[in-house]
DNA sequence: TATTATACTGTATATATATTCAGTATAATT
DNA sequence: AATTATACTGAATATATATACAGTATAATA
């Protein structure tokens, strides 16, 4: 996406308020009457940057035919996270066969950003408060600390588990239950990917 | 909002999606070719009985000037709903309810709807996977089941536990957490008073 | 230095669009 | 039995709207 001016933000602004405010894009002269233009032309040769740069797309010949692509805008609304279930092994996790469903969710909601939710399944980390089938909102990052709650993979199986390493090439992931025993993880022997880590967590009763 | 016919919920939902697909709304054109309709007039009768029974507005002499007035939309989309903060849970002190803040969050996000978010304070409900600082969605309500999360008030003291009724007039307050004891409570001889249930649970990393 | 992008005014026009009028027909109310 | 709502076709039209063309001017590139 390129570079935008202040005017064209003006105009791209203006476009998102007369949107929100009837229902429908304005017209040039919408524009103008606006901003304070005095010539449809401006509006027109505006709008066409603005399309150029990718801000919006407009359909020609149409009344109105403005709609703005803005990928960012739309994550901003709500639009849905998706719920991963079930990984099936082998698969990417955020594969649409793994998509449970979507769920609304203001974006930073849990103050930083995150990519899914994860469905959770037993009780390893039930010391934490993480009961079964309790989603997780995960954010996708290896810059992970120890002490974090990662989202692991190893051999294909998604683990959820505190993160501690203990020297370069050992990696333990600790369970929060004392049911379960820590996993030692050399790494020059055994692949690990961490697929992200825990920023929040929510519980439907 | 009056009934609407099969016919007239088509045209409406043909407007919705076309407003989803194209980000403007329909002409009476595209209306019926969408809809197979082979005069103008046939679309423009339908918006005006849309418009009479209040699904839409229409925009005089504007061009694609239909707007879905939805007040349903724009309550479930997110008002905020404010987080109130509990004393400690294990040994309750007062419970002078203040708002912390509000919380975005999209209506009926936890499938019931919901008055308001409690945090959280002790480890009382800890084998709950309730936290410290865990934010509970609560459901003003007095009925309440045996098992539910109840939130009660006794003598001004908050407190959040498992409710089971044992006899009509004795009501257990239970922990889930082996440091802390039931609460019996003799409903004769002290007044309890059920504030509501949680229906859900947040927590933020 | 020439070119391109930005930022406007002002006029003109083909056409996209709302909207009215004239009909036909069926079902539901009053 | 008369009225009203629904559900259409078909034609006509005033106007709302996109869009091209003709200019002016400044700043940023190449």
């Amino acid at each position: 996406m390129k570079d935008i001016t202040s005017q064209q933000a003006k105009v791209l602004n203006c476009i998102q308020l007369y949107i929100k405010k009837t229902g429908f894009p304005p017209t040039r002269a919408d524009i103008c009457r606006e901003l304070g233009f005095k010539s449809p032309n401006s509006a027109e040769t505006h709008l066409r940057a603005l399309e150029k740069k990718g801000f919006i797309s407009i359909e020609s010949g149409t009344s109105r035919g403005i709609a703005i692509s803005n990928p960012e805008t739309a994550e901003e609304e709500n639009l849905g996270y998706p719920i991963i279930g079930l990984v099936a092994a082998g698969s990417p996790t955020l594969a649409t066969e793994n998509i449970e469903k979507n769920v609304n969710c203001p974006k930073g909601f849990f103050g930083s950003n995150f990519d899914y939710f994860l469905r959770v399944k037993g009780l390893s980390m039930k010391d934490a408060g993480i009961m079964e089938d309790d989603l997780i909102a995960v954010k996708k990052t290896q810059d992970v600390k120890n002490g974090d709650i990662v989202i692991a993979r190893i051999d294909d199986e998604v683990t959820v588990k505190y993160f501690h390493r203990h020297s370069p090439s050992i990696i333990h992931l600790q369970p929060a239950n004392n049911d379960f025993s820590d996993i030692e993880i050399n790494l020059e022997e055994t692949e690990l990917y961490i697929e992200g880590k825990s920023i929040g967590l929510i519980r439907e009763n």
